[in-house]
DNA sequence: GCCAACGTTGGC
DNA sequence: GCCAACGTTGGC
């Protein structure tokens, strides 16, 4: 079980849309760090869904239904997406401003690798943001 | 293979 | 809207 962290804009893609979906693509990835992240997801590993731009904050988590295959939005082979469904909101979005505060998640991609937007999470910072996110 | 120029992301 | 960070491209 591997733990991620995906990024979307709001705006164009939000936690809400993917639940009123109910499963959709991860496409549209265009940076190899990313992409290589996506490859290496299995089926069943869980992600959270960050809002980048206007929230920047860690709303639900989301759960890998189908691992990485062809990204049917460009006919480039070294492409990939992951098909996602909605696992749980948040009680409270976990702002990254308090990521940043946080000593325990100083080493985040999240914080140190800003544009990244397919990245992996420890456990324990998987753990610790679920702990933030139960605290209003 | 180096590196300057350029484009994109995302926080502020 | 600006700009820092950084990945990618292309000339040499």
């Amino acid at each position: 079980m591997n733990y991620w962290l995906m990024k979307s804009e709001p705006d164009v893609f939000s936690y809400d849309d993917l639940v009123k979906k109910g499963r959709e693509h991860w496409d549209g990835v265009r940076n190899y760090t990313a992409r290589n992240n996506l490859r290496a997801m299995k089926k069943g590993d869980l992600a959270f869904f960050y809002h980048s731009n206007t929230d920047k904050a860690v709303i639900g988590i989301i759960e890998i239904v189908k691992e990485a295959y062809q990204d049917p939005t460009t006919n480039e082979e070294q492409w990939v997406c992951v098909d996602v469904a909605p696992k749980e909101k948040l009680k409270h979005p976990v702002y990254l401003i308090d990521i940043k505060a946080n000593p325990k998640l100083a080493e985040m991609k999240l914080v140190k690798l800003g544009r990244l937007s397919v990245m992996d999470i420890t456990k324990k910072e998987f753990d610790e943001i679920m702990r933030m996110s139960r605290k209003s």
